[in-house]
DNA sequence: CTGAAAGCGCTTACAG
DNA sequence: CTGAAAGCGCTTACAG
């Protein structure tokens, strides 16, 4: 069996409560005994239970994160600095996956709830339908508003997709498409969208947006592209809202015989580290990741350390043009 | 503050012992009370406090696991499929980005036990250092070996290299470059590798090895490529053991104005959904990723649950050629 | 069918 | 400087 807390005191000779000073480094002990009981602890291959020690503290030192999945590169990268920031900082992280699904997300927000997480990172865009503040948790959101008083922070998505949609205009492209997923249209990703749409009614241009039900999807993202060039067979410029749909869609046209970039130009928006080696031919928005998540955590661990008065709600971080050769 | 069981109880009229076991369903209860207090707990919208339970039970319901970083999307995906799988199993999922380090492995070993896991799974290298049998601790390796008792799920890592390499021979290439990265001498992923020297060797060929040192780092892994264009500026035809590293070597070789795969047919493993996405038209080595992530999380439940009969040692799945234009 | 008591492995006032 | 007692929120024999 494991030893515990008991069979430290016996050995060294002491009382459990003194085991649990050295262990605290709390109150007095003299350097004897601290000795003794460190040595009775290194015989015994001795480490405390946090479970106990979460059941009395009321404090887990865990951290959830919901997300739509690590596969895909953008939260694959986002978890593994979420990750090692917290653990940095002495926290541990209960990864869910949801796929954006309302059930399953109930189901890990719950799951987290009962393992009693002292906060809750959430990617994903069911807005309203977890009522995480009526539980009065720390959460912080990415990308995602969920709540009047829930911070979210995320990349500046308006201003990059601006500067995606200037790019293609200034290349000369005259029938942009942007590609989009589907989803709340209240999220700060929508921004991008939104960029997009007004920068072309400034001009002059129709806007013009192709959605991908299936997000995750291969096969989705190919018949929406698809019934894109069939029915706008002249398009010259496409602006994605991220990297895979901007990817699935230059496979697509090499595919039909066109050239990119010199009949269509394309940009995408993520930049991860991922698109960097796979395709780093290809123009994109590059969100700040690391700086999401450095930010993201700070914020929950205010938060949880009940420092609410210099949290801002919203924290948009600058983006930064990649330029490839796509456009 | 949070109902606890006690305020059920008190809600419901009955003795927390009835709460439990309505909890629990266990024990006999009366229809009438088994209601008045699940009203009770939807009433206080009350969750039971795993923590303490676990406390209770030995038993923590939680795993952890331990890779180089999820932002790696082989591991991004592969974390999805476990935690999906160990969700749907009734387990929570504990994410460790250890960047192949030794120390940062070590600490998290350490996080995990103080946490009560129940189980592990390991896909990081570092053999012997973790003393995971001494804890007798669940454990089950991905693609690593790390004791004689541990056991392993790889893909068939020597089939893949052989099918790899043939590939490249029988399509004419002469001066075949292997790229791989630095590690255990003794791990199985060092099987693609085998598979080539001694294919090369069979044929009278030299097999040349570049080792890449920081694996995780485009820089490194362009000092390396560039190395071996200066050296054997003959090659024509690359098995590199992962993707990432291929994705480098051909923007490398555009780079120098050598076409793929015209002047250099290059082949790489892993053949990730990112792959998939980003560099469709790389030829490459699959692994069954969701496969992998089944097996080791069966028998890892396995072991927890004691049976230890029936669990194989070694367990290599079969991989897949996905053919790409590239080779 | 239901409840009082003890205990899971810790920690923290409170005494001394 | 150190220890005995109570308690964190549950569950499970044991009675009844």
């Amino acid at each position: 069996m494991k030893p515990k807390i008991d069979d430290v005191a016996k050995l060294a000779g002491v009382s459990p409560t003194t085991v649990s000073r050295v262990l605290n480094n709390r109150g007095y002990i003299s350097d004897r005994t601290k000795e003794k009981v460190q040595k009775a602890m290194s015989e015994l291959n001795y480490f405390p239970n946090d479970v106990a020690r979460s059941l009395f503290n009321k404090r887990s030192n865990l951290l959830g994160v919901i997300l739509p999945t690590t596969a895909n590169p953008f939260f694959g990268e986002l978890t593994f600095h979420l990750e090692n920031i917290s653990a940095a900082k002495g926290y541990k992280m209960l990864v869910c996956n949801s796929l954006n699904r309302i059930d399953k997300e109930e189901k890990y927000l719950e799951m987290l709830l009962r393992n009693q997480v002292d906060g809750i990172i959430v990617g994903t865009h069911n807005r309203g339908i977890l009522d995480y503040h009526k539980q009065n948790l720390a959460v912080v959101a990415i990308d995602r508003y969920l709540s009047e008083t829930i911070p979210v922070v995320s990349s500046d998505n308006y201003e990059g997709g601006k500067i995606a949609t200037d790019l293609l205009v200034s290349q000369g492209c005259k029938n942009i498409v942007l590609i989009d997923g589907i989803g709340d249209l209240e999220t700060p990703a929508r921004l991008r969208r939104k960029a997009y749409e007004e920068i072309m009614e400034e001009l002059g241009l129709r806007p013009i947006v192709y959605e991908i039900p299936e997000v995750f999807d291969r096969e989705s993202q190919a018949k929406v592209i698809a019934k894109l060039f069939k029915e706008y067979p002249d398009v010259d410029g496409v602006f994605a809202t991220n990297d895979i749909f901007a990817a699935s869609f230059i496979t697509m046209a090499k595919k039909m015989g066109r050239d990119v970039p010199g009949q269509i130009k394309v940009i995408g928006y993520d930049g991860t580290e991922s698109v960097q080696s796979f395709l780093p031919e290809l123009t994109t928005i590059q969100q700040p990741i690391s700086t999401i998540a450095e930010i993201a955590i700070e914020l929950l661990l205010k938060e949880i350390e009940g420092e609410f008065q210099d949290i801002p709600l919203e924290t948009r971080l600058p983006v930064k043009l990649l330029k490839g050769t796509t456009a």
